[in-house]
DNA sequence: CTTGTATTTAACCATATGGTTTAATACGTT
DNA sequence: AACGTATTAAACCATATGGTTAAATACAAG
C-alpha cells in the first residue's frame, strides 16, 4: 500500500524504536552496530528498521569498507511539519471560533430555555 | 502494540483515508455518512477508520439520535507536532555545521593532501 | 409495532509489520 | 587462504491492518 510520501513518513514515524534510531543519528552518523547497541533487539530487526527510514528518506546511508553508516534526512520531516503545522493553525482559529460561540451561547441562553424540542440534524459547526 | 500516544497518532495519520477525513474535519462536525460520501469505500471500513482516528484521540464522537457526529481534536497533533519540530531545528543546525565543516574541509585541502591512507573507522559528524 | 436510516459488529480474507533464528555476503586482517 | 567482524537475506511466526459482505443494533417516525 504504502500511498505517498507523506504516508510513508508517518508511517515510518509511527514505530518508537525508529524514532529513537532518528534521535540517535540526529547526534551524528553511526554504524548499524552502533544504532543497534542501545536495543534488547536482534540486529536483523534493526536492519529491518533501517530499511523502513530508508525506502521513507528519513535516513541515508553510505558504505565504509565493512559498515554502512546511517545519516538522518531531514528533509520529509519537513514535509509532515508542513503537514501537521496546517492542523495547528487550524486548531487555533477553531478556538477563537469556538470562543465566540460559547460567548453567543451565552448571550441566547434565556431564549434557548423557552424552545419546546430540539430538532435531531441540528449539528452545530463549531 | 500501539506503544505511546506518539505512536498512535503518527500511525493514524500515516493512512490517507484517514489523512483525508481529518481534513473533511477541519471544515466543520460531520456525520458518517457525511464522512464516508467522498470515498469509494464501504461503510464499515471508514467506521473502523474513525474508530483508530477516535483512539488517537484525533477526533470526538457525539451521540445525536442515530447519529455518531465526529469532530477534530487537535491536541495529539499538537504533540506531533512538537515532536517533528525538534527535527526541523536539528535540520537547521546540521545545515550551519555542515556549512562550518566544509569550509574547515576547504581550508586544510593542502594538509589532506599530503596524508598517506585513511583510516577505516573514521567517519566524520557533520 | 413495523419500517427506514445510521452505524457498528462479526466473520472472513489478503497482505503488512515486527520480531525471531539461521545462513549468506562483504570486507579487512593475519 | 582462512578468520573475524559488520551487515543483510531467507525462512518462519504471530499479530496488526485494511478491506469486504452480511447481520445486528439504535433510534425516529409512520
Amino acid at each position: 500500500m504504502t500511498a505517498d510520501r507523506l504516508s510513508a513518513t508517518f508511517s515510518a514515524l509511527a514505530d518508537p524504536t525508529r524514532r529513537a534510531i532518528l534521535a540517535r543519528l540526529s547526534t551524528g552518523a553511526a554504524s548499524v552496530n552502533e544504532i543497534a547497541a542501545p536495543f534488547s533487539m536482534s540486529l536483523p530487526a534493526i536492519s529491518k528498521h533501517l530499511k523502513v527510514l530508508e525506502r521513507a528518506q528519513l535516513i541515508s546511508r553510505g558504505k565504509e569498507a565493512q559498515w554502512r553508516p546511517c545519516e538522518l534526512k531531514a528533509e520529509p520531516l519537513q514535509e509532515a511539519a508542513g503537514w501537521v503545522e496546517q492542523y495547528r493553525q487550524f486548531w487555533e482559529e477553531r478556538l477563537d471560533r469556538l470562543d465566540a460561540y460559547l460567548q453567543e451561547l451565552q448571550a441566547k441562553e434565556k431564549e434557548k430555555m423557552t424552545a419546546p424540542k430540539k430538532k435531531a440534524n441540528g449539528r452545530k459547526k463549531i
